[in-house]
DNA sequence: ATTATCTATAGATCTATAGATAATGC
DNA sequence: ATTATCTATAGATCTATAGATAATGC
């Protein structure tokens, strides 16, 4: 059935949506065209109406799944540059967080999966790395080069700090590494 | 052809040690079992008389590739108790490491591929994890919680630092990463 | 007339198995 | 006699395309 331009687009979104949240959870190569397309209600074959390829899918969901975490900070009326690294490192190192990639930063749920990925997921990541080493620094105390070293610290140890508790099957060592990282952060520009 | 038993414990240990850099390198879900028998000199047919299935060829590839880092510093003649937290550091956070994550740490290569993988592949991570955790304690200044503090924050944040690394596709970035957790990470026992 | 979506399928790829072959080891 | 490896292939799955259908929009 033929539809309207302003209901294509909203199928697009809705597939990029979609896509996003599944491959944050399963992994860039972890889901199919068809199994994404039925989620979003739809079919195969309307696929490539709308992608040149699954790549080219997959840079939208990466490009989306970076949005996220700013989208997520919007909706509940929290404006990012009033957020203290205390407040970051709560959110960041969050059972929640731990416990729902799929909702998540990509740093922690596709970490390995973006590295061996193409020029175009890791330029867009890169990019993003650089914003938010730029907006930790902008939280942290000291002269220019320290903050952008606890920047750079907060970051890797918050990144890490997830991915590892999500390796961990014992919850208490998990739990362990979240609390740990989250006072060391909190109390990085104290 | 038939073989010996020997040469079947070899031929094993070769597909295993292929399996555990080619892993890392593409992840878990990155290689086929005919790619893998292929470049350890073999041919697909011979493959389930030595694994009742890839997923059981993973879980050993995964072990294996935890041995990994130990037999590297033995074949380098270093005793690993008695590297010091910088010697760590030095090592972990190197441009060799992070070009080379078929040789390196699971932990940074395989971060997310471990967390969606099954509970024998998280089982295994998370006893590594507590081990790391312990030798890195070991290294550390302080009273006992103290010491356990600094291991938990010097490993999430090497491990994060080399996921951090090797997606920049912007190699200054990418080396004030490593140079910048390497120093925080020496000084930390000081 | 155009096109967004549908059903159906071609072609590639991947795991696992079947059966043949040749060397081991009782 | 057993079995480690080989060649060949069955069966499943995945990306991408072909052609039909029905609604949009000039």
């Amino acid at each position: 059935m033929g539809r309207s331009q302003l209901e294509k687009q909203k199928t697009h979104e809705k597939i990029v949506e979609t896509a996003s949240r599944r491959l944050r959870e399963e992994g860039l190569e972890g889901v199919g065209v068809a199994d994404l397309m039925k989620e979003a209600g739809l079919t195969v074959g309307g696929f490539y109406k709308h992608f040149a390829s699954r790549d080219d899918l997959v840079a939208e969901a990466i490009q989306s799944a970076f949005d996220s975490w700013g989208r997520k900070l919007e909706a509940d009326g929290i404006d990012p540059a009033k957020m203290t690294a205390a407040d970051v490192a709560d959110r960041y190192l969050s059972a929640y967080h731990r416990d729902n990639p799929g909702e998540g930063c990509p740093f922690a749920a596709l970490t390995s999966d973006i590295s061996r990925g193409d020029d175009k997921a890791r330029g867009i990541a890169t990019e993003r790395l650089r914003l938010n080493f730029e907006a930790l620094a902008s939280k942290a105390s000291g002269a220019d080069a320290e903050r952008r070293r606890k920047a750079v610290i907060a970051f890797a140890m918050m990144a890490g700090g997830v991915g590892l508790a999500r390796i961990s099957s014992d919850e208490a060592l998990s739990a362990e590494i979240l609390e740990t990282v989250r006072d060391f952060v909190a109390a990085i520009d104290k």
